[in-house]
DNA sequence: CGCGGAAGGTTAGCCGGGCTAAGTTGGTGG
DNA sequence: CCACCAACTTAGCCCGGCTAACCTTCCGCG
């Protein structure tokens, strides 16, 4: 039973890291980072704000922050101010955004198409079939309350002793 | 036909960005990077070269370098000379560095193994007969000739405009 | 009304992990 | 012996995460 669950565990991880190994590959030196493609694709849709866009990419705010103004610089998204609510920024596509997302889209996708070309069509379908439960991995998400603690108290590596930080006592 | 074949690579696609998405938030601030995680794991067989290791990893030396040195500077790796040929360093776990990677390895299955606890015996079915077909994909490696040149002529997204980067117009 | 806390964003500064260019050291062939 | 190549390392850049600290604006309550 437990056996079963880890072992199949263990093969989907390997795969997994196959796959990002291969996204890393076919994404590398492109023009539009995998990070503004996805903020891009957030933005199809319409104007966000800033904590949308953050929440749903699970980054920091300052993070989408520093993403949207190279965006911005670029010419693909542009700033507004809500006339709501002062406090809010909302980020739209420029039309120029949208026209590279569409190119950017299909490039990937074309890619992609072409690999599944080179499967048989019992392949394919196979793979159609296991979509929709490599979809649900992670829906509930449980909150990790896992790292057995083995993990816990081992230092993460890092490069230097790491002078100046302090290890935030609350204040 | 075609068609067939860029919608699937469309959901394929999504999926892959979802998957991806889900990895982030499970490895996100641990004391293992995925990166370590993955060069160690590299190293379980056995001693291994510097050039073996990057190539393996898809990654240029310099920065397998600074990987190992993160690692060697944590105790989880050794450098030796290789005595045949004095250029070479092999690289190998410590005996601290095979238990941290036992750990971590356990960790992360054992994460993976109860998300799939909460899936049926039919999808786990259908997940481990997909496992093969995913591994297959991106396994002929096309070079790439792609990007069909709409982007090939637009500027990445970058900081600043730039300045003292010389755009190699080969020596 | 006014004020203090909460909420939305930005800035600054650190770190990890890529990359290229250039330097160093050790093999190898003419 | 010397020129060249191969294996690494060092230096310096960039992207993309993060936290801490700050400013502005809203809002609820005395």
């Amino acid at each position: 039973m437990r056996d079963d669950l880890t072992e199949l565990a263990g093969h989907v991880s390997t795969v997994l890291r196959h796959l990002v190994l291969l996204l890393r590959r076919t994404v590398a030196g492109q023009p539009v980072t995998s990070q503004q493609y996805g903020v891009m694709g957030s933005l199809e849709s319409g104007p966000r704000r800033m904590t949308g866009l953050a929440e749903e990419h699970g980054v920091q705010l300052p993070t989408m922050t520093v993403q949207i103004n190279r965006l911005e610089e670029a010419g693909l998204v542009s700033r507004s101010a809500d006339p709501a609510d002062a406090r809010v920024r909302t980020v739209e596509l420029t039309e120029e955004g949208r026209e590279r997302l569409r190119a950017v889209r299909q490039a990937r996708i074309g890619r992609l198409a072409r690999e599944l070309e080179a499967l048989t069509e019992e392949e394919r379908a196979t793979l159609a079939a296991a979509l929709p439960v490599l979809a649900k991995l992670g829906r509930k998400e449980s909150p990790c309350p896992s790292w057995p603690n083995s993990a816990a108290r081992s230092r993460p590596v890092r490069d230097r002793p790491l002078h100046g930080r302090k290890e935030s006592p609350r204040p």
